[in-house]
DNA sequence: TGTGTCGTTCCGTGTCACGGAACAAACATT
DNA sequence: AATGTTTGTTCCGTGACACGGAACGACACA
Protein backbone atom coordinates (compact mmCIF):
# COMPACT_ATOMS: atom_id res chain seq x y z
CA UNK A 1 0.00 0.00 0.00
CA UNK A 2 2.99 2.15 0.42
CA UNK A 3 4.18 1.25 -2.49
CA UNK A 4 0.65 2.44 -4.46
CA UNK A 5 0.78 5.95 -2.24
CA UNK A 6 4.30 6.12 -3.50
CA UNK A 7 3.20 5.57 -6.96
CA UNK A 8 0.83 7.77 -6.85
CA UNK A 9 3.20 10.75 -5.79
CA UNK A 10 5.77 9.68 -7.91
CA UNK A 11 3.49 9.92 -10.84
CA UNK A 12 3.44 13.75 -10.54
CA UNK A 13 6.59 14.14 -11.91
CA UNK A 14 8.06 16.50 -13.46
CA UNK A 15 5.62 18.56 -13.46
CA UNK A 16 3.69 18.61 -9.91
CA UNK A 17 0.42 18.42 -11.93
CA UNK A 18 -2.61 19.19 -11.42
CA UNK A 19 -3.78 15.66 -12.58
CA UNK A 20 -7.72 13.90 -12.69
CA UNK A 21 -8.11 10.82 -11.08
CA UNK A 22 -8.12 8.96 -14.45
CA UNK A 23 -5.04 10.32 -15.08
CA UNK A 24 -3.67 9.25 -12.02
CA UNK A 25 -4.66 6.13 -12.72
CA UNK A 26 -3.66 5.97 -15.98
CA UNK A 27 -0.29 6.62 -15.15
CA UNK A 28 0.02 5.14 -12.31
CA UNK A 29 -1.67 1.99 -13.57
CA UNK A 30 -4.01 1.25 -10.59
CA UNK A 31 -7.63 0.89 -10.45
CA UNK A 32 -9.19 3.73 -10.38
CA UNK A 33 -10.76 2.83 -7.06
CA UNK A 34 -7.76 2.09 -5.40
CA UNK A 35 -6.79 5.79 -6.93
CA UNK A 36 -9.50 7.18 -5.45
CA UNK A 37 -8.92 6.01 -1.88
CA UNK A 38 -5.33 6.32 -1.87
CA UNK A 39 -4.91 10.00 -3.43
CA UNK A 40 -8.25 10.75 -0.76
CA UNK A 41 -6.20 10.00 1.62
CA UNK A 42 -3.34 11.77 0.82
CA UNK A 43 -4.88 14.77 0.51
CA UNK A 44 -6.15 14.23 4.16
CA UNK A 45 -2.35 14.15 5.36
CA UNK A 46 -1.28 17.21 2.93
CA UNK A 47 0.63 15.04 0.55
CA UNK A 48 -1.85 16.17 -2.18
CA UNK A 49 -4.11 19.23 -3.11
CA UNK A 50 -7.19 19.26 -4.76
CA UNK A 51 -7.45 22.66 -6.69
CA UNK A 52 -10.31 24.51 -7.49
CA UNK A 53 -11.69 21.98 -10.37
CA UNK A 54 -11.32 19.03 -8.23
CA UNK A 55 -7.60 17.90 -9.80
CA UNK A 56 -4.80 17.02 -7.98
CA UNK A 57 -1.35 18.42 -7.42
CA UNK A 58 1.20 17.94 -5.18
CA UNK A 59 0.71 19.37 -1.59
CA UNK A 60 2.37 22.18 0.44
CA UNK A 61 3.15 19.55 3.08
CA UNK A 62 5.93 18.01 0.78
CA UNK A 63 7.72 21.23 -0.02
CA UNK A 64 8.19 21.78 3.79
CA UNK A 65 9.22 18.06 4.34
CA UNK A 66 11.48 18.09 1.40
CA UNK A 67 13.03 21.52 2.58
CA UNK A 68 14.23 20.04 6.07
CA UNK A 69 16.22 16.98 3.77
CA UNK A 70 19.14 17.70 5.79
CA UNK A 71 21.94 17.07 2.81
CA UNK A 72 20.29 19.01 0.56
CA UNK A 73 19.52 21.99 3.11
CA UNK A 74 23.15 21.78 4.61
CA UNK A 75 24.96 21.82 0.97
CA UNK A 76 22.36 24.54 -0.31
CA UNK A 77 22.47 26.74 2.76
CA UNK A 78 26.41 26.59 2.58
CA UNK A 79 26.48 27.29 -1.29
CA UNK A 80 24.43 30.22 -1.18
CA UNK A 81 26.60 32.91 -0.34
CA UNK A 82 28.86 31.88 -3.49
CA UNK A 83 25.70 31.72 -5.54
CA UNK A 84 25.32 35.07 -4.66
CA UNK A 85 28.34 36.50 -5.96
CA UNK A 86 28.52 34.21 -8.89
CA UNK A 87 25.20 35.54 -9.75
CA UNK A 88 26.35 39.35 -9.06
CA UNK A 89 29.59 38.70 -11.25
CA UNK A 90 27.96 37.50 -13.78
CA UNK A 91 24.68 38.82 -14.13
CA UNK A 92 23.48 35.53 -15.93
CA UNK A 93 21.57 32.35 -14.54
CA UNK A 94 23.58 30.06 -11.96
CA UNK A 95 22.98 26.76 -10.67
CA UNK A 96 24.06 24.35 -7.75
CA UNK A 97 23.72 20.82 -8.83
CA UNK A 98 24.46 17.56 -7.17
CA UNK A 99 24.60 14.15 -8.49
CA UNK A 100 22.46 10.94 -7.84
CA UNK A 101 22.80 8.19 -9.80
CA UNK A 102 23.37 8.93 -13.28
CA UNK A 103 21.71 12.06 -13.39
CA UNK A 104 21.96 15.41 -11.49
CA UNK A 105 19.75 17.21 -9.42
CA UNK A 106 19.40 20.94 -8.91
CA UNK A 107 19.48 21.79 -5.58
CA UNK A 108 19.54 26.05 -6.54
CA UNK A 109 19.00 27.97 -9.45
CA UNK A 110 19.71 32.10 -9.04
CA UNK A 111 18.73 34.15 -11.40
CA UNK A 112 17.67 37.83 -12.41
CA UNK A 113 14.40 39.35 -14.48
CA UNK A 114 15.43 38.30 -17.75
CA UNK A 115 14.75 34.53 -16.90
CA UNK A 116 15.93 31.87 -19.25
CA UNK A 117 13.69 29.11 -19.88
CA UNK A 118 15.25 26.00 -19.20
CA UNK A 119 14.73 22.45 -17.72
CA UNK A 120 17.09 22.93 -14.87
CA UNK A 121 14.04 22.81 -11.95
CA UNK A 122 15.33 23.09 -8.99
CA UNK A 123 14.28 19.75 -7.31
CA UNK A 124 14.66 18.23 -11.54
CA UNK A 125 16.78 15.99 -12.69
CA UNK A 126 18.64 15.69 -16.27
CA UNK A 127 21.33 12.87 -17.47
CA UNK A 128 25.03 13.72 -16.43
CA UNK A 129 26.31 14.14 -20.41
CA UNK A 130 23.74 16.62 -21.15
CA UNK A 131 24.73 19.63 -18.82
CA UNK A 132 27.53 21.56 -17.84
CA UNK A 133 26.72 20.92 -14.13
CA UNK A 134 26.93 16.68 -14.88
CA UNK A 135 29.90 16.61 -16.81
CA UNK A 136 31.87 18.52 -14.40
CA UNK A 137 30.34 16.38 -11.79
CA UNK A 138 31.26 13.25 -13.78
CA UNK A 139 34.94 13.75 -14.50
CA UNK A 140 35.58 13.85 -10.45
CA UNK A 141 33.25 10.73 -9.69
CA UNK A 142 35.68 8.08 -10.27
CA UNK A 143 36.49 6.00 -12.72
CA UNK A 144 33.93 3.07 -12.85
CA UNK A 145 30.65 5.56 -13.05
CA UNK A 146 32.61 7.44 -15.88
CA UNK A 147 32.82 3.90 -17.71
CA UNK A 148 29.54 2.82 -16.96
CA UNK A 149 27.82 6.19 -18.33
CA UNK A 150 29.91 5.67 -21.12
CA UNK A 151 28.78 2.52 -21.46
CA UNK A 152 25.37 2.97 -21.84
CA UNK A 153 23.64 4.84 -24.70
CA UNK A 154 24.36 8.48 -24.41
CA UNK A 155 20.45 10.53 -24.02
CA UNK A 156 19.96 13.38 -26.37
CA UNK A 157 17.93 16.31 -24.98
CA UNK A 158 18.49 18.43 -28.31
CA UNK A 159 20.53 18.09 -31.74
CA UNK A 160 23.36 19.03 -30.03
CA UNK A 161 23.72 16.21 -27.64
CA UNK A 162 26.93 14.55 -27.25
CA UNK A 163 26.11 11.32 -28.26
CA UNK A 164 29.89 9.74 -29.56
CA UNK A 165 31.43 8.22 -25.91
CA UNK A 166 34.86 9.32 -27.31
CA UNK A 167 33.30 12.99 -27.88
CA UNK A 168 31.98 13.12 -24.02
CA UNK A 169 35.18 11.49 -22.85
CA UNK A 170 37.83 13.57 -24.30
CA UNK A 171 35.59 16.25 -22.76
CA UNK A 172 35.95 14.83 -19.53
CA UNK A 173 39.74 15.09 -20.04
CA UNK A 174 39.78 18.68 -20.59
CA UNK A 175 37.58 19.20 -17.59
CA UNK A 176 39.64 16.98 -15.31
CA UNK A 177 42.44 19.32 -16.01
CA UNK A 178 40.90 22.18 -16.46
CA UNK A 179 38.38 22.37 -14.00
CA UNK A 180 36.14 23.37 -15.91
CA UNK A 181 33.36 21.93 -17.50
CA UNK A 182 31.78 23.32 -21.05
CA UNK A 183 28.04 22.62 -22.51
CA UNK A 184 26.72 24.36 -25.86
CA UNK A 185 23.10 24.12 -26.74
CA UNK A 186 23.01 20.15 -25.37
CA UNK A 187 20.16 21.12 -22.97
CA UNK A 188 18.35 23.46 -24.35
CA UNK A 189 18.52 24.89 -27.95
CA UNK A 190 20.69 28.51 -27.85
CA UNK A 191 21.50 28.45 -24.13
CA UNK A 192 25.45 27.73 -23.34
CA UNK A 193 26.49 26.89 -20.18
CA UNK A 194 29.74 26.72 -18.13
CA UNK A 195 30.37 24.81 -14.86
CA UNK A 196 32.91 24.00 -12.18
CA UNK A 197 33.38 21.26 -9.82
CA UNK A 198 32.88 21.55 -6.05
CA UNK A 199 34.99 18.89 -3.55
CA UNK A 200 35.03 17.71 -0.33
CA UNK A 201 37.87 15.67 -0.13
CA UNK A 202 38.68 13.45 -3.11
CA UNK A 203 35.56 13.67 -5.26
CA UNK A 204 33.41 16.14 -6.62
CA UNK A 205 30.41 16.75 -3.82
CA UNK A 206 28.82 19.56 -5.89
CA UNK A 207 29.00 21.63 -9.07
CA UNK A 208 28.51 25.61 -9.90
CA UNK A 209 27.43 26.73 -13.34
CA UNK A 210 26.73 29.49 -15.22
CA UNK A 211 24.02 29.23 -18.36
CA UNK A 212 24.04 31.99 -20.83
CA UNK A 213 22.30 32.76 -24.13
CA UNK A 214 24.13 31.70 -26.80
CA UNK A 215 24.69 34.74 -28.79
CA UNK A 216 26.44 36.48 -25.50
CA UNK A 217 28.56 33.74 -24.77
CA UNK A 218 31.88 34.95 -23.32
CA UNK A 219 33.79 31.83 -21.55
CA UNK A 220 36.84 33.89 -20.96
CA UNK A 221 35.05 36.24 -18.90
CA UNK A 222 32.58 33.69 -17.19
CA UNK A 223 35.41 31.36 -16.43
CA UNK A 224 37.11 32.84 -13.45
CA UNK A 225 34.00 33.75 -11.50
CA UNK A 226 32.90 29.99 -11.54
CA UNK A 227 36.32 28.83 -10.89
CA UNK A 228 36.38 31.14 -7.98
CA UNK A 229 32.49 30.36 -7.02
CA UNK A 230 33.64 27.10 -6.72
CA UNK A 231 37.02 26.90 -5.13
CA UNK A 232 35.52 28.99 -2.41
CA UNK A 233 32.83 26.60 -1.98
CA UNK A 234 35.40 24.01 -1.73
CA UNK A 235 36.93 25.76 0.77
CA UNK A 236 34.25 26.36 3.07
CA UNK A 237 32.82 22.35 3.26
CA UNK A 238 36.69 22.09 3.78
CA UNK A 239 35.51 23.77 6.96
CA UNK A 240 37.69 26.67 6.35
CA UNK A 241 36.46 30.01 7.12
CA UNK B 1 -0.31 2.31 7.48
CA UNK B 2 -0.42 5.48 5.10
CA UNK B 3 -0.95 7.28 8.39
CA UNK B 4 1.62 5.55 10.35
CA UNK B 5 4.51 6.08 7.53
CA UNK B 6 3.11 10.01 7.46
CA UNK B 7 3.22 9.83 10.83
CA UNK B 8 6.97 8.58 11.13
CA UNK B 9 7.88 11.05 8.04
CA UNK B 10 6.40 14.04 9.58
CA UNK B 11 7.95 12.99 13.21
CA UNK B 12 11.46 14.69 11.52
CA UNK B 13 10.02 18.20 11.46
CA UNK B 14 11.51 20.55 12.38
CA UNK B 15 15.15 19.05 12.47
CA UNK B 16 15.05 16.53 9.15
CA UNK B 17 17.37 13.98 11.59
CA UNK B 18 18.82 12.29 11.93
CA UNK B 19 17.06 9.88 14.62
CA UNK B 20 17.80 6.51 15.78
CA UNK B 21 15.00 3.84 15.32
CA UNK B 22 14.22 3.76 19.13
CA UNK B 23 14.17 7.59 18.73
CA UNK B 24 11.90 7.04 15.78
CA UNK B 25 9.78 5.30 18.31
CA UNK B 26 9.52 7.39 20.78
CA UNK B 27 8.68 10.40 18.88
CA UNK B 28 5.61 8.99 16.93
CA UNK B 29 4.34 6.65 19.52
CA UNK B 30 4.58 3.10 17.32
CA UNK B 31 5.75 0.08 18.41
CA UNK B 32 9.52 -0.72 17.58
CA UNK B 33 8.77 -3.18 14.94
CA UNK B 34 6.60 -1.46 13.55
CA UNK B 35 8.67 1.57 12.99
CA UNK B 36 11.37 -0.56 11.57
CA UNK B 37 9.42 -2.09 9.33
CA UNK B 38 7.68 1.09 7.45
CA UNK B 39 11.43 2.83 8.02
CA UNK B 40 12.34 0.00 6.05
CA UNK B 41 10.07 0.84 3.50
CA UNK B 42 10.35 4.44 3.24
CA UNK B 43 14.26 3.59 2.84
CA UNK B 44 13.62 1.62 -0.07
CA UNK B 45 10.97 4.25 -1.67
CA UNK B 46 13.93 6.89 -1.36
CA UNK B 47 11.86 9.12 1.34
CA UNK B 48 14.02 8.39 4.15
CA UNK B 49 18.00 7.29 4.22
CA UNK B 50 20.10 5.84 6.51
CA UNK B 51 23.33 7.60 8.09
CA UNK B 52 27.20 6.00 8.17
CA UNK B 53 25.75 5.13 11.54
CA UNK B 54 22.53 3.64 10.51
CA UNK B 55 20.39 6.07 11.61
CA UNK B 56 17.68 7.92 9.94
CA UNK B 57 16.88 10.97 8.19
CA UNK B 58 14.92 12.55 5.35
CA UNK B 59 15.85 11.24 2.15
CA UNK B 60 16.53 13.33 -1.07
CA UNK B 61 13.58 12.16 -2.73
CA UNK B 62 11.51 13.20 -0.59
CA UNK B 63 13.62 17.23 -1.47
CA UNK B 64 12.73 16.04 -5.13
CA UNK B 65 9.22 15.88 -5.24
CA UNK B 66 8.67 18.66 -2.86
CA UNK B 67 10.61 21.06 -4.90
CA UNK B 68 7.65 20.51 -7.41
CA UNK B 69 5.01 21.91 -5.67
CA UNK B 70 3.44 23.94 -7.51
CA UNK B 71 1.91 26.47 -5.86
CA UNK B 72 5.25 27.15 -4.05
CA UNK B 73 7.50 26.55 -6.91
CA UNK B 74 5.71 29.36 -8.97
CA UNK B 75 5.73 31.87 -6.25
CA UNK B 76 9.25 31.23 -5.50
CA UNK B 77 9.92 31.41 -8.96
CA UNK B 78 8.16 34.56 -9.77
CA UNK B 79 9.82 35.82 -6.46
CA UNK B 80 13.11 35.44 -7.04
CA UNK B 81 14.22 38.17 -8.84
CA UNK B 82 12.70 40.45 -6.46
CA UNK B 83 14.37 38.85 -3.72
CA UNK B 84 17.57 39.38 -5.50
CA UNK B 85 17.39 43.33 -6.04
CA UNK B 86 16.11 43.48 -2.45
CA UNK B 87 19.14 41.68 -1.51
CA UNK B 88 21.66 43.64 -3.76
CA UNK B 89 19.88 46.60 -2.48
CA UNK B 90 20.34 45.98 0.92
CA UNK B 91 23.09 43.51 1.78
CA UNK B 92 20.65 41.69 4.45
CA UNK B 93 18.84 38.63 5.07
CA UNK B 94 15.55 38.51 2.93
CA UNK B 95 12.53 36.01 3.10
CA UNK B 96 9.78 35.62 0.96
CA UNK B 97 6.86 33.70 3.27
CA UNK B 98 3.26 32.76 2.69
CA UNK B 99 0.65 31.89 5.34
CA UNK B 100 -0.56 28.45 5.67
CA UNK B 101 -3.31 28.24 8.30
CA UNK B 102 -1.99 30.38 11.47
CA UNK B 103 2.04 30.36 10.90
CA UNK B 104 4.14 31.76 8.11
CA UNK B 105 6.45 29.36 6.24
CA UNK B 106 9.36 30.47 4.06
CA UNK B 107 9.68 29.61 0.69
CA UNK B 108 12.92 31.28 0.34
CA UNK B 109 15.87 32.81 2.27
CA UNK B 110 18.77 34.42 0.48
CA UNK B 111 21.83 35.87 2.05
CA UNK B 112 25.32 36.79 2.07
CA UNK B 113 28.71 35.39 3.67
CA UNK B 114 27.42 36.81 6.72
CA UNK B 115 24.51 34.75 7.59
CA UNK B 116 22.37 35.68 10.54
CA UNK B 117 21.46 32.37 12.72
CA UNK B 118 17.47 32.34 11.93
CA UNK B 119 15.18 30.11 12.71
CA UNK B 120 13.58 31.09 9.50
CA UNK B 121 14.63 28.35 7.36
CA UNK B 122 12.84 27.20 4.16
CA UNK B 123 10.21 25.01 4.77
CA UNK B 124 10.01 25.92 8.41
CA UNK B 125 6.99 27.56 10.18
CA UNK B 126 6.79 30.34 13.08
CA UNK B 127 3.95 31.70 14.30
CA UNK B 128 2.05 34.79 12.47
CA UNK B 129 2.43 36.89 15.09
CA UNK B 130 6.60 36.61 16.00
CA UNK B 131 7.48 37.39 12.64
CA UNK B 132 7.23 40.82 10.26
CA UNK B 133 6.24 38.23 7.60
CA UNK B 134 3.62 36.98 9.53
CA UNK B 135 2.48 40.44 10.62
CA UNK B 136 2.32 42.02 7.23
CA UNK B 137 0.54 38.28 5.99
CA UNK B 138 -1.90 39.05 8.86
CA UNK B 139 -2.92 42.20 8.64
CA UNK B 140 -4.25 41.83 5.41
CA UNK B 141 -6.26 38.93 5.41
CA UNK B 142 -9.79 38.96 6.04
CA UNK B 143 -10.74 40.04 9.74
CA UNK B 144 -12.04 36.64 10.56
CA UNK B 145 -8.30 34.81 10.59
CA UNK B 146 -7.21 38.21 12.44
CA UNK B 147 -9.55 38.29 15.03
CA UNK B 148 -9.16 34.44 15.40
CA UNK B 149 -5.70 34.99 15.86
CA UNK B 150 -6.06 37.54 18.36
CA UNK B 151 -8.08 35.25 20.82
CA UNK B 152 -6.01 32.57 21.45
CA UNK B 153 -3.08 33.40 23.73
CA UNK B 154 -0.31 34.22 21.60
CA UNK B 155 2.71 32.36 20.95
CA UNK B 156 5.58 33.22 22.59
CA UNK B 157 9.41 32.85 20.80
CA UNK B 158 11.84 35.29 22.68
CA UNK B 159 10.75 38.08 25.71
CA UNK B 160 10.10 40.25 23.17
CA UNK B 161 7.31 38.70 21.63
CA UNK B 162 4.00 40.31 21.47
CA UNK B 163 1.69 38.97 23.78
CA UNK B 164 -0.50 41.23 24.53
CA UNK B 165 -3.19 41.47 21.98
CA UNK B 166 -4.21 44.81 22.04
CA UNK B 167 -0.80 45.77 21.36
CA UNK B 168 -0.76 43.46 18.15
CA UNK B 169 -4.22 44.77 17.06
CA UNK B 170 -2.42 48.02 17.11
CA UNK B 171 0.81 46.62 15.11
CA UNK B 172 -1.75 45.50 12.37
CA UNK B 173 -3.30 48.61 12.03
CA UNK B 174 -0.72 50.82 11.68
CA UNK B 175 0.44 48.13 9.18
CA UNK B 176 -2.59 47.90 7.46
CA UNK B 177 -2.08 51.78 7.28
CA UNK B 178 1.41 51.99 5.88
CA UNK B 179 2.27 48.72 4.07
CA UNK B 180 5.04 47.48 6.36
CA UNK B 181 5.23 45.28 9.13
CA UNK B 182 7.79 45.70 12.13
CA UNK B 183 9.49 42.98 14.04
CA UNK B 184 12.06 43.91 17.03
CA UNK B 185 13.77 40.70 18.55
CA UNK B 186 9.90 38.75 19.02
CA UNK B 187 11.20 35.87 17.30
CA UNK B 188 15.11 36.21 17.51
CA UNK B 189 17.12 38.51 20.14
CA UNK B 190 19.00 40.48 18.43
CA UNK B 191 17.56 40.48 15.07
CA UNK B 192 15.05 43.11 14.00
CA UNK B 193 13.11 42.93 10.40
CA UNK B 194 10.98 44.79 8.30
CA UNK B 195 8.35 43.13 6.06
CA UNK B 196 5.89 44.20 3.41
CA UNK B 197 2.86 42.32 1.83
CA UNK B 198 2.31 40.97 -2.06
CA UNK B 199 -1.00 41.30 -3.27
CA UNK B 200 -2.68 39.60 -6.05
CA UNK B 201 -6.09 40.69 -6.09
CA UNK B 202 -7.83 41.54 -2.49
CA UNK B 203 -5.74 40.02 -0.05
CA UNK B 204 -1.98 39.26 0.53
CA UNK B 205 -0.91 36.34 -1.14
CA UNK B 206 3.10 36.26 0.50
CA UNK B 207 5.10 39.10 2.21
CA UNK B 208 8.83 39.95 1.84
CA UNK B 209 11.41 41.12 4.28
CA UNK B 210 14.58 42.17 5.58
CA UNK B 211 16.17 40.48 8.82
CA UNK B 212 18.75 42.43 10.46
CA UNK B 213 21.59 42.93 13.41
CA UNK B 214 19.19 44.66 15.71
CA UNK B 215 22.54 47.09 16.06
CA UNK B 216 22.67 48.12 12.43
CA UNK B 217 18.74 48.19 12.20
CA UNK B 218 17.78 51.27 9.66
CA UNK B 219 13.94 51.24 8.86
CA UNK B 220 14.21 54.56 7.06
CA UNK B 221 16.47 53.33 4.54
CA UNK B 222 15.11 49.78 4.69
CA UNK B 223 11.58 50.67 3.92
CA UNK B 224 11.89 51.74 0.51
CA UNK B 225 13.38 48.65 -0.41
CA UNK B 226 11.20 46.36 0.75
CA UNK B 227 7.96 48.38 -0.55
CA UNK B 228 9.47 48.52 -3.83
CA UNK B 229 10.36 44.58 -3.95
CA UNK B 230 6.65 43.97 -2.42
CA UNK B 231 5.46 45.84 -5.29
CA UNK B 232 6.78 44.96 -7.92
CA UNK B 233 6.62 41.31 -7.25
CA UNK B 234 2.67 42.24 -6.93
CA UNK B 235 2.27 43.92 -10.05
CA UNK B 236 4.40 40.87 -11.68
CA UNK B 237 1.76 38.27 -10.12
CA UNK B 238 -1.08 40.59 -11.37
CA UNK B 239 0.28 39.51 -14.86
CA UNK B 240 1.88 42.86 -15.00
CA UNK B 241 5.52 43.26 -17.05
C1' DT C 1 28.11 -10.75 35.90
C1' DG C 2 24.07 -8.11 35.87
C1' DT C 3 21.17 -4.49 33.81
C1' DG C 4 19.72 -1.47 30.55
C1' DT C 5 18.93 -0.27 25.66
C1' DC C 6 19.76 -1.15 21.28
C1' DG C 7 18.27 -3.18 16.43
C1' DT C 8 16.30 -7.11 14.42
C1' DT C 9 13.51 -11.39 13.40
C1' DC C 10 9.66 -14.40 13.87
C1' DC C 11 4.88 -15.56 13.34
C1' DG C 12 -0.16 -16.21 14.60
C1' DT C 13 -3.97 -13.18 14.55
C1' DG C 14 -7.26 -10.16 12.77
C1' DT C 15 -7.98 -6.15 10.12
C1' DC C 16 -8.30 -3.33 6.55
C1' DA C 17 -6.68 -2.68 1.90
C1' DC C 18 -8.27 -4.23 -2.38
C1' DG C 19 -10.66 -3.66 -6.82
C1' DG C 20 -14.62 -5.54 -9.63
C1' DA C 21 -19.20 -4.09 -10.25
C1' DA C 22 -22.55 -0.79 -10.38
C1' DC C 23 -23.89 3.95 -9.98
C1' DA C 24 -25.00 8.88 -11.40
C1' DA C 25 -23.26 13.00 -13.57
C1' DA C 26 -20.98 15.49 -17.04
C1' DC C 27 -19.63 15.88 -21.56
C1' DA C 28 -19.16 14.67 -26.65
C1' DT C 29 -20.99 13.02 -30.81
C1' DT C 30 -24.52 11.98 -34.10
C1' DA D 1 -33.24 14.61 -28.16
C1' DA D 2 -30.87 10.35 -28.12
C1' DT D 3 -26.79 7.94 -27.72
C1' DG D 4 -22.28 6.80 -26.36
C1' DT D 5 -18.25 7.85 -23.61
C1' DT D 6 -15.68 9.21 -19.83
C1' DT D 7 -15.89 11.09 -15.69
C1' DG D 8 -15.87 10.68 -10.23
C1' DT D 9 -17.88 8.06 -6.61
C1' DT D 10 -19.87 4.36 -3.53
C1' DC D 11 -20.53 -0.32 -2.08
C1' DC D 12 -18.96 -4.63 -0.20
C1' DG D 13 -17.24 -9.59 0.02
C1' DT D 14 -12.83 -11.54 -0.06
C1' DG D 15 -8.28 -12.50 1.13
C1' DA D 16 -3.74 -10.77 1.53
C1' DC D 17 -0.74 -8.63 4.50
C1' DA D 18 -0.06 -5.22 8.12
C1' DC D 19 0.34 -5.65 12.90
C1' DG D 20 2.95 -5.85 17.24
C1' DG D 21 3.92 -8.90 21.35
C1' DA D 22 7.55 -11.90 22.39
C1' DA D 23 12.03 -13.34 22.04
C1' DC D 24 16.62 -12.88 20.22
C1' DG D 25 21.67 -11.46 20.16
C1' DA D 26 24.78 -7.37 20.36
C1' DC D 27 26.54 -3.72 22.73
C1' DA D 28 27.51 -0.26 26.59
C1' DC D 29 27.96 0.77 31.24
C1' DA D 30 28.63 -0.05 36.17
Amino acid sequence: MLDKAALIVESFRPTGGPYRLAELARRTGLPKPTVHRLAADLVRLGWLERTDDARYRLGGRLFELGSLVPRRRDLREAALPFLQDLFEATRETVHLGVREGMEVVYLERIHGHDALQLPSHIGHSLPLSCTGVGKALLAFCGTELTEEVLARPLPCLTPHSLTDPARLRMALENTQVSGLAYEEQEAVLGVSCIAAPVFAGGDAVAALSVAVPRARFRPAQLAPAVRTAALGLSRMLRGGI
